[in-house]
DNA sequence: TGCATTCGTTACGCCTGCGTTCCATTTTCC
DNA sequence: GGAAAATGGAACGCAGGCGTAACGAATGCA
């Protein structure tokens, strides 16, 4: 179910986002971060460290230290795979999911102020 | 006129709209920047470093340091205010509603793939 | 005219993310 | 078994943003 936004809908909606964002201050994760926990998040897994690489178009050690930093906040968790005991699968976590519920409100409640 | 998304449109429009930029990666800003950038965009001047730095919630040193750095890449500008020489005014320049144009662009581009 | 106030900037030390390179572990293939 | 490939991580030096604390310039006010 497309959603039609104009112009100024769209930057209005970007705008009100991120400027909630920046003044409740939570945890500020990078764009990479982002675009990396929602990743996660919404695609289905499993999810490896070279996979998000290629998927993101950034390099291994990137996903690595993404990993570490949000691992510290709790917003997702490392697991071994036992099949392959080379891969790491990265997992949701609670704190994760409540995050990006948090999220998920404030992009909503821009579009409704719109 | 509202837009009403529900949780998992509101999430996968964030989603799209980050990994795409990331993925193309011109110049990545920081939340911070962006949400600066935009409120000079977006919002009636004239804008100061004191008046942007309380309407965000952050150090005025956050602000004349992402002005340095947008300023560089084009995006904003800086004219001395003539009729009280301490205030600086921020401008917007032609790159910078370009750089907007294509955001705005990207997301209604994500809201339509909904 | 003096002096306090306001404004933006700079200086400092710190922290974090970055890309490149190299490495240990595990698997695959012969 | 042993060589080669694949995977995630660690080490290195670098660049940039951060908060705090100062500073110079400009203004207002007694």
């Amino acid at each position: 179910m497309p959603i039609e936004l104009t112009a100024s809908q769209a930057l209005g909606l970007w705008h009100g986002v991120s400027l909630d964002q920046v003044r409740h201050d939570d945890r500020d994760l990078t764009l990479r971060q982002m675009a990396i926990l929602l990743h996660i998040y919404l695609v289905p897994p499993p999810h490896t460290v070279r996979g998000l690489a290629a998927e993101l178009n950034v390099t291994k050690p990137v996903i690595t230290r993404a990993l570490d930093t949000m691992g510290e906040m709790g917003l997702v968790d490392r697991v071994r795979d036992a099949s392959d005991r080379r891969n790491v699968l990265i997992k949701r976590t609670v704190g994760g999911a409540l995050y990006l519920e948090k999220l998920g409100d404030r992009v909503r409640e821009q579009g409704r102020k719109l």
